[in-house]
DNA sequence: AAGTTTCATTAACACGCGTTAATAGATTCC
DNA sequence: GGAATCTATTAACGCGTGTTAATGAAACTT
C-alpha cells in the first residue's frame, strides 16, 4: 500500500509551507505568491503525482464543489425517458466548465424530504436540479424554508423555487392550433404522463385551451393518459380507435407515446396523415426518422440542462439573480405527419359520427 | 446562518460520547452498544435532525462511499445515446441499494489518464465503471497498474480489467444469420459507431464471420459505417441506395442507426421487408413501434448495469471474483422487418448484378 | 534613519468524523 | 475475596485540507 502524496510532501519537496501549496492550487486572490515560487510548487507536485484531496477540501472549504440532478421517478420511467440524455449531456457541458462534480439521484416518493436534507445537509453536494418534479412533492417546501440552492427543471404551481422550464401550455396550444388551422375538428390527446407530472398536466390544459379558443367543444373520450414510454402510447391509441369515437388528428404529450400511438394506426391499417394527422411534443433527434417525419414540438432540452445549471450556480454563489424563473422558447417542426383534412375524410367522419354517437 | 448539527451535538444531547455516536450511526459489529443506548442516540439525532457529514466521514474512513460512472464520448454522442437511461437505470438501482452516490462523469479523449487518476486519487470515488471505452485509451493501464477498482461496460483487446458485455462478435453473427436464413445473400452492415469504438468493430466482424461461415464472399462497398445518431444512420443508407450496389438485406449496427436507415429506404419509395429486409441492434424499447416493427438484437442493458456495478463492489470490498470477465446473453428479437426474400427480388438482383458489377 | 506601507510566507487552528487503545464497571471463576 | 473475563463506553489521535492572524522582509515615505 502506497502512502499517499499529500499538500505536505509537496510543500517539502518545493520547499515551502503548506499554506502556500493551497495558495497556490486555490489561486487565492488575496494572497499573492510570487511566480516562480508558484512554478516550483507546480513542479512538485507534478512531480509527486499529487492530487489534492476532495473530501478533505470539503470538509474545510465547507464546499462539495458537487451539484445532483434528482429525479423524482420510478426507475422503469427513467429508463424510458428519451430526453435523459440531453439533459445529462448540458448539465455536463456546463459542470466540467466549471470543475465541479455531478452527482445522479433518483428518490422514492415519500422519501423526498429526507433525501433532500441528507444531500444538502451532509454537504454530498451544494445545490441540486429537480427533474419533472410532482404536484405533491413535500420536500419543495423544506428546499424553500431553509433556502437550500435549488433549481427545478419544469414547474411546480405553488412553489416559488427558482425553475427553468418551457411554457408547456402555450407549446400545446400551438401544436394543436396548427392541426386546427389544417382543418381538424375533432382532435384526440394522449397525455405524455400521468397528470400528478406537471409537464403533463400543463400540455393537457394547452389542448383544452386551443379547443376552446376555436369554439371547438372538448370530447373527453377523446382524452387518454399514457405512461411516459412508446408502449403505454400504442395502448392509448388503440383504445381511441376502438372505443367508437372518431378524430382525424392527434395531440400526444411526447415523442415516445406518439410513436406507440403512430404504431396502433399502422397497425390498423389507417394512413397518416391521410385518415389520421399527429403532432408530438419534445422533438427528440429520432422523430425526424420516425414514418412518416414526426411533426413535434422542438424543446430546448439541452438548453434548459444549461440554463439550470447556470442558475444554480449563481445561487449558490449567493449571487442576485437577474430572473428566478426561465422560460425558453420552443418551435413547431413541421413535418410530414400531419396535412390537412381531406375533403373525403371530412364526410366520412360525418358519417361516423353519425353511426358512432 | 444556524450551526450545522454535529455528532458532537448529538452527543452531549444523548449524554453519551461522540465515539458512541459514530458507533450506532455506523452499527459497529466489534464494539456492541446497549439497546436502550442506541435508542437515545436515535432519538436525539432525530430530534435534532442530525445528517452526518459526508466530507468528514470519507476524510476520516477514507471511502467516498461513491462510484462514478465514466463516458469517453462527445457530449453529442451522449445526447444521442438511447441507451444511457437504461444503464443509469439500472446503476442507481444497486446504488441505491448499497446506500453510495453515483457520479456521472465524461473524460475528453487526451484527459482520460488525468480524469482517472483524479477522481480515484483525490478519492471523489473509490471505483469506476468505463461506459464505451475506445481501443485507444491510455488511461486504462494506468487504471490496471495502480489496481483501482475498475469495470468496464464493454471489452478492450489487450487489457486485462473486468469487464460485463455481451458477445457482439456472436450476437452480430446471430443477426446476420437471420438474415442468410431468410435467402439473403446481399446483405450490407451500417455500423453504430466509428470503429475505434469497440462494440462497432466487434459486431461488424460478426457479420463479416457471418458472411463467411455462410460462404458468402463479402463486398466492401456494402460497408457503412455511422456514428451513433439515426441522423448518420439515414446518411449511411443513403450512400448504399445512392451506390448502384444491390442488397436485399441490411444488418444495423443499433436501433438508432437502424430508424435513420428505415427513413432512407421509405423515402426512396421502397418498401420493408418487400425490398429491404432490416436488423437492428439493441432492441430499445421503440424498436417495437418503430415501423415496421424493427427485428433487434435483444442488449439487457439493465441488466448489464447491474452487474457492472456488482462486480465493481466486489473490487472495492477487494473480495474475491467469481468472473473477471461476464458476457451476458443476447436474442434475437424478430418483427416486421425481415422476411424471405422475394423470388421476384431475387430475379431483380440478379439483373442488377449484371447492371452493376 | 526611523516609520510606514506592501509583499510573500507561515504557524496554528478548525472542519466533523472514524477508530484504536484504554478505562471503569459488571460478571464470572477458582 | 481477589484475579480474570467480559461489556459498555470514552479519551485522544489522525484524516488532508482551507483560512486567519501574525511574521519577516523589502520597498517606499517623510
Amino acid at each position: 500500500m502506497e502512502k499517499r502524496v499529500t499538500s505536505h510532501d509537496v510543500a517539502e519537496l518545493a520547499g515551502v509551507s503548506r499554506t502556500t501549496v493551497s495558495f497556490v492550487f486555490n489561486d487565492d486572490k488575496q494572497h499573492f505568491v510570487r511566480p516562480e515560487t508558484r512554478q516550483k510548487v507546480r513542479e512538485a507536485a507534478h512531480q509527486l503525482g499529487y492530487y489534492p484531496n476532495a473530501s478533505a477540501r470539503a470538509l474545510a472549504s465547507k464546499q462539495a464543489k458537487a451539484i445532483g440532478l434528482i429525479m423524482t421517478r420510478d426507475p422503469h420511467y427513467i429508463a424510458a425517458d428519451n430526453f435523459l440524455p440531453q439533459i445529462i449531456g448540458g448539465l455536463l457541458d456546463v459542470v466540467k466548465e466549471k470543475q465541479i462534480s455531478l452527482l445522479i439521484e433518483w428518490v422514492e416518493p415519500g422519501e423526498q424530504t429526507h433525501t433532500y436534507l441528507n444531500l444538502t445537509q451532509a454537504k454530498h453536494i451544494d445545490g441540486m436540479i429537480l427533474l419533472t418534479p410532482r404536484f405533491d412533492d413535500p420536500g419543495l417546501k423544506a428546499l424553500e424554508q431553509l433556502g437550500i440552492p435549488c433549481v427545478i427543471m419544469g414547474q411546480v404551481p405553488g412553489s416559488n423555487l427558482p425553475f427553468v422550464d418551457i411554457d408547456n401550455c402555450a407549446a400545446a396550444h400551438m401544436a394543436v392550433n396548427h392541426l386546427i388551422a389544417l382543418g381538424h375538428t375533432r382532435i384526440a390527446c394522449i397525455t405524455n404522463a400521468r397528470l400528478s407530472y406537471t409537464s403533463a398536466s400543463q400540455r393537457l390544459q394547452g389542448y383544452r385551451q386551443a379547443l376552446m379558443d376555436a369554439g371547438l367543444n372538448i370530447d373527453e373520450n377523446l382524452i387518454q393518459e399514457a405512461d411516459f414510454d412508446s408502449a403505454s402510447g400504442y395502448a392509448a391509441m388503440r383504445n381511441l380507435l376502438g372505443s367508437g369515437s372518431n378524430f382525424s388528428a392527434v395531440f400526444a404529450g411526447s415523442d415516445a407515446v406518439a410513436l406507440g400511438a403512430l404504431a396502433a394506426i399502422h397497425e390498423a391499417g389507417l394512413t397518416i396523415p391521410g385518415d389520421i394527422s399527429i403532432v408530438g411534443f419534445d422533438d427528440i433527434p429520432e422523430a425526424a426518422h420516425y414514418f412518416p417525419g414526426l411533426t413535434s414540438v422542438r424543446v430546448p432540452a439541452n438548453e434548459i440542462a444549461r440554463q439550470s445549471c447556470r442558475l444554480l450556480m449563481h445561487l449558490m454563489k449567493g449571487e442576485p439573480l437577474a430572473d428566478r424563473f426561465i422560460l425558453l422558447p420552443t418551435e413547431l417542426i413541421s413535418r410530414q405527419s400531419t396535412s390537412e383534412i381531406e375533403r373525403s375524410r371530412k364526410h366520412h367522419q360525418g358519417e361516423k359520427l353519425v353511426h358512432f354517437t
